[in-house]
DNA sequence: ACTTTAAATAGAACTCATTTCTATTTAAGT
DNA sequence: ACTTAAATAGAAATGAGTTCTATTTAAAGT
């Protein structure tokens, strides 16, 4: 694993720090977004002092350079979460207990095509999330279903 | 104008209020997304007094109840905008000059099945939106090019 | 191993968009 | 006109996220 970080971070220009690495383990051994705080709660648990600065200075980075990507939520706060998945995709986010699963469809090809005929601009980016809940939790018959 | 104001508010069990008017006219005449802040300095030309947090309340009663739409932007602050279009559609913005246009399109169908299928997940809701640059910000040659 | 240098970090302080609170006003139904 | 719940102004608070600066550290070169 950690070899794998370190590969990752080589290739980024991104010196292998032990707080990075930290970063990325909890957000690859987690199917859930986590927020800033969250994370920075487990990185206090691995390190006798770490800011809270830190770790949203990591996480943007990472994102910027699409290592992680950010959830758009309905509170606006941020949360992110890591995707073995390294083309093109979206997510369906489970509302409730914030698991995150692949979609594997994108109609960018279709809008693109849109923009350019009808409104003759150009498409610099997208976003598509679905939300909704996961079986898991649609099981629980609305329990916890708060978003 | 005035009336249809009125006849909206009423439907929606919502008091016609001079400010409550006074929101919406400034977001119906207003082809761009616009911020709390900016409604506010347009209000302020018009009554001698009127809070922030009126603008902050309305818009979110306003967008709540579907009359108006938020756009999701990469700096995360808030922006609302009309969209006369009843309809089920998404948006192409333009991040030089927060033009909006309509994309009549939308992939939920597609997207509600995929969830269904490989998930048996429930979808409540979805974000689609297509940032861009207008045909006019791209004559414009990059000029002005922000986010 | 030692030196150098730019990148990364800790911790404190700050920012400012958004929200909350409370007293007052107002829309609208009787 | 009277009543009442909704709406508002203005002041104050909140808190997620950012900035700043001194210190530490990764890693490249010797
Ligand atoms: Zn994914
Ligand atoms: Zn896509
Ligand atoms: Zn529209
Ligand atoms: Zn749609």
């Amino acid at each position: 694993m950690n070899t794998d970080f370190s590969t990752i971070l080589r290739s980024l220009n991104l010196k292998i720090t032990p707080k990075r690495i930290a970063i990325l383990d909890i957000l690859m051994n987690e199917s859930s977004y986590l927020s800033p705080e969250e994370i920075w709660t487990r990185m206090k648990k691995q390190f006798r002092s770490v800011g809270l600065p830190t770790i949203y200075r990591n996480l943007e980075e990472l994102s910027e350079r699409n290592i992680i990507s950010k959830v758009t939520h309905p509170n606006r706060q941020l949360y992110y979460y890591f995707c073995a998945n390294r083309s093109h995709h979206h997510h369906f986010v489970c509302l409730s207990c914030r698991n995150v699963e692949d979609i594997n469809f994108c109609a960018l090809d279709e809008l693109r095509r849109e923009v350019k005929r009808k409104h003759n601009g150009k498409v610099i980016s997208h976003i598509l999330q679905v939300n909704g809940y996961c079986r898991n939790c649609l099981n629980k018959e609305g329990k916890d279903n708060e978003i």
